[in-house]
DNA sequence: TCAATCACG
DNA sequence: ACGTACGTGATTGAG
């Protein structure tokens, strides 16, 4: 028979620490639990025991302890994000019914070393689970120890029995006491000997057998007079710590084996608990299906819906939802139909009434494959959700039936995803409502749904023929520029290998190293723009470099997904930012280059149909006018309202200046204050980015504040304020929620509190750009339906247009972008007309 | 699957 | 004492 114990605080510890934090949207820390259930988990396949247990330590001073003062003192109390989580995962574990020990006085180690010695007494084999070398001590014929090294993604743990002990430390695992007593252990504040350390101890021990044995033997011949020395001044400090270190395994419990004999969970508690730390796929994996019917109150009344045998009149207001498998559900609000796919393209004469869909955008592109018709979208719950927390990564239906409606669902199961998709649209109103987002969701989310799923299926053309030649003389500029590296390199390596041109170009070539990675050295642009000058293969690598970028990502990127039609359709994510913005999938066609002459190329093969032209528009400065606009900085808000060049303003402040003369470096740099102040500045990042002492870049700083009143008095209260309610928002309500604010790592704290910051400014323009979307999608639609939204770049708009209209059509959208708000500056945006994205722009 | 890099606003 | 600007996505190498 055999028990497996866990060393709680140790492996919550290591889970803690080595699983990349995770919180509910309440801000409830949950990966240290998620990684120790899998630890248990793991353990308990791999070890197969009849009985589990968990033994935790209580605050408070411990028995072993009392007696050496340090001990306290640098021991470091527990992080908040880590405390918070302890009284829940002991909740999970008594849910689990797996028993927890905890002594008042005593140690988790003294308990686990009493819980194996009675397991020997009674014949049981013992399994220690622990993250800390200190319970190797325990080691015997019925005890072993499993020490746990956890890193994201996987976790490992070495099985430790006395030969394998033997193996390692070349002694029995009771001396691991005195190997202790000798070395000490600062991460346990146990001071061992001054002076030595884990070589000099083990050598020790090897020779004499103890600790006993060595200052028996103090004057043995092998003992160098210096190492003497430190033994006898360490004796008294030597011999504390062997009883520091010493498990005693004798704590006060009443335990048998047989108390912890497994058990089955207690299911609807468990469900509970993982509904509340939003465990969603746990549900499963643990078997809780199901269980949620026994709860006492469901979060919301809820009446499951009869299943029907025929789809509803037409007419009839029904969510519906595709699964994988493209089977679709109907749900309204008297039954539940499922077709096979095979049904769905027959039933082309059936029209829901208005419609509640989950992930309207990409559901009405599959409901265009079926052939199925649809009217008026009422309601998207993927879209609420993401309104309701957009750190989210991903809105299931299955979570949202968990969280909201206290019921769990199959995400393949396309009837009783249409019925939590029927069920979810009033429960996520009355959500939405109750934190004001009503208006946002109405007026600019759901409709923009519309608008996006337009400009995907429209597409942007693509001139193949030049691409294709683009592409090809990349490919010639890539195999010289690789032949001039190899003979500065003398001989091929492989050049996309950061670990290898880190190799050849600070070991083999001997250039001084600027910066490191967490894996070795770093080699990125800035890096290389300083060593350019010591090494001619510098600038060739930088070449190579932004050549085969171009290639990879752009030309031969791009022609893979070029339609039959000649056009590229991307994907725009509208579920996946923090801020409110968009984002562009397969392909991305927010990142299309322009910075560089070469890049820029790329834009070319962006052109419009034949007979039309593209309309590029693009908001001027949007996001420092929202600033200026928020902070209420009076000085700000008139440079933009007397139309000035707000990073010449900028720099003439600062550097006291009349703006006339401003100095082109000094307009450059302004404007890097200008972005770092959106981005939460600090002065060593300035320096870094522009390139002047970091007293400099304080300078400047200090100036840009000094000059800026409403946006200092801001930058401090918005923060402020995201500290005391715990999310930041923008002008039009939407929400972003920053538990990191309250980290106790200051790192942690101060990149939240740079979040706070940019969050506004940035979702406020994503909102103004989003809302000015569906002005111009409108205003075209009447006035110009030959004209097409095509693509959004965060504040810029492309438009594809008859070639006889473009005029007009370049007015109607900047004017529609200009009037979407009415700030306390104007809004500029500025269209222009080309044969290619490269002219427009 | 993650880290490094680099493309964009 | 320590790390260092906000938000994205695609490609590549390496474990």
């Amino acid at each position: 028979m055999k028990l497996l114990i866990l060393d709680g605080n140790s492996v919550i510890n290591r889970a803690f620490f080595g699983v990349r934090p995770l919180t509910t949207r309440e801000g409830l820390y949950t990966h240290a639990i998620y990684g120790f259930l899998n630890i248990l988990e793991k353990m308990e396949k791999e070890e197969q025991p009849e009985a589990v247990c968990v033994a935790f330590d209580l605050h408070g001073p411990t028995f072993r302890h009392l007696k050496y003062d340090g001990y306290k003192a640098t021991r470091h109390a527990m992080p908040e994000e880590l405390a918070m989580q302890m009284p829940v995962m002991k909740d999970v574990l008594r849910a689990m019914n797996i028993p927890i020990y905890e002594c008042q006085g005593w140690e988790a180690d003294d308990v686990i070393g009493t819980v194996g010695k009675i397991c020997g007494n009674n014949d049981w084999e013992c399994v220690i689970v622990t993250g800390d070398r200190d319970s190797l001590q325990l080691i015997d014929e019925h005890v072993k120890v499993k020490l746990v090294i956890a890193k994201p993604g996987q976790t490992t743990a070495t099985l430790y029995d006395q030969a394998k002990f033997r193996e390692e430390y070349g002694f029995e695992p009771a001396k691991m006491v005195d190997l202790k007593a000798l070395m000490g252990d600062s991460s346990d504040n146990i001071p061992g000997v001054a002076g030595v350390g884990p070589k000099t101890a083990t050598e020790l021990l090897l020779k004499f057998g103890s600790l006993d044995g060595v200052y028996e033997n103090l004057e043995d011949a092998t003992i160098r007079p210096k190492l003497r020395e430190k033994l006898e001044n360490g004796k008294e400090n030597a011999y504390l710590s062997y009883d520091l270190a010493t498990i005693r395994p004798d704590a006060p419990i009443v335990f048998t084996p047989m108390d912890a004999v497994v058990r089955p969970y207690n299911k609807p508690e468990l469900y509970s608990l993982f509904v509340k730390l939003e465990f969603v796929r746990l549900i499963d994996r643990y078997g809780l299906r199901g269980t949620e019917l026994e709860m006492p109150a469901p979060a919301v009344e809820i009446k499951a819906l009869p299943k029907a045998d025929a789809l509803p009149e037409n007419g009839t207001p029904c969510a519906m939802y595709i699964a994988e498998d493209q089977s679709v559900g109907v749900a309204w609000a008297e039954g539940v139909y499922v077709m096979t796919p095979l049904e769905a393209q027959m039933a082309f004469s059936f029209m829901p009434g208005s419609l509640t869909l989950h992930d309207a955008k990409s559901t009405m592109h599959r409901l265009d494959a079926l052939g199925l018709a649809y009217g008026q979208i009422a309601f998207d719950t993927a879209l609420a959700a993401y309104d309701l927390n957009p750190s989210a990564s991903e809105y299931p239906v299955s979570k949202l039936a968990t969280n909201f409606l206290g019921i769990s669902v199959d995400d393949g199961d396309a009837g009783a995803c249409a019925e939590a998709v029927w069920h979810l649209q009033s429960v996520l109103k009355g959500e939405l409502e109750k934190v004001s987002m009503t208006k946002l969701y109405e007026e600019i989310e759901l409709p923009l749904c519309t608008v996006l799923y337009k400009m995907e299926r429209e597409g942007i053309a693509i001139d193949r023929q030049q691409l294709e030649q683009f592409g090809a003389m990349l490919k010639q500029r890539i195999a010289d520029c690789e032949k001039l590296i190899y003979e500065f390199s003398e001989g091929p390596f492989n050049i996309n290998s950061t670990k290898q041109l880190g190799e050849l170009l600070f070991e083999k070539l001997g250039l001084p190293p600027v910066k490191k990675t967490k894996t070795g050295y770093s080699t990125n642009a800035d890096v290389l723009e300083k060593l350019k000058d010591k090494h001619p293969i510098v600038s060739a690598i930088m070449d190579y470099r932004m050549l085969t970028k171009l290639n990879s990502t752009y030309a031969d990127g791009l022609m893979k997904v070029v339609g039959q039609d000649g056009r590229i359709r991307t994907t725009f994510q509208n579920l996946v930012t923090a801020t409110g913005r968009l984002s562009s999938t397969e392909p991305n066609l927010q990142n299309i280059p322009v910075r560089t002459d070469l890049g820029a190329e790329i834009r070319k093969m962006f052109v419009p149909a034949a007979g039309k032209v593209l309309v590029d528009a693009d908001y001027s400065q949007i996001e420092l006018r929202v600033l200026a606009h928020i902070a209420g900085d009076k000085t700000m808000c008139d440079a933009f309202v007397n139309g000035m060049d707000i990073h010449t303003v900028t720099a003439s402040q600062v550097f006291g200046v009349p703006a006339e003369a401003v100095t082109p470096l000094q307009r450059r740099n302004a404007k890097a204050v200008n972005f770092g102040i959106v981005y939460g500045i600090s002065e060593f990042s300035l320096s870094e980015d522009i390139g002047v002492s970091r007293y400099e870049a304080k300078a400047y700083i200090d100036g840009y504040l000094s000059t800026y009143h409403g946006v200092r008095d801001y930058m401090k209260q918005v923060v402020d304020s995201a500290r005391a309610e715990g999310y930041t928002q923008t002008m039009y309500g939407r929400r972003r929620y920053i538990p990191e604010l309250k980290s106790s790592n200051f790192n942690i704290r101060q990149g939240a509190e740079r979040i706070a910051l940019n969050t506004p400014i940035q979702g406020t323009a994503a909102d103004l750009i989003k809302l000015a979307m569906i002005r111009v999608d409108q205003a075209l639609s009447e006035q110009y339906p030959e004209a097409k939204l095509l693509l959004q770049v965060h504040d810029e708009l492309i438009v594809e247009c008859p070639e006889e209209i473009a005029e007009e059509v370049a007015a109607l959208v900047s004017s529609r972008m200009q009037q979407v708000a009415e700030l306390n500056v104007p809004l500029l945006a500025e269209a222009k007309i080309g044969k290619s994205w490269f002219d427009a722009k």
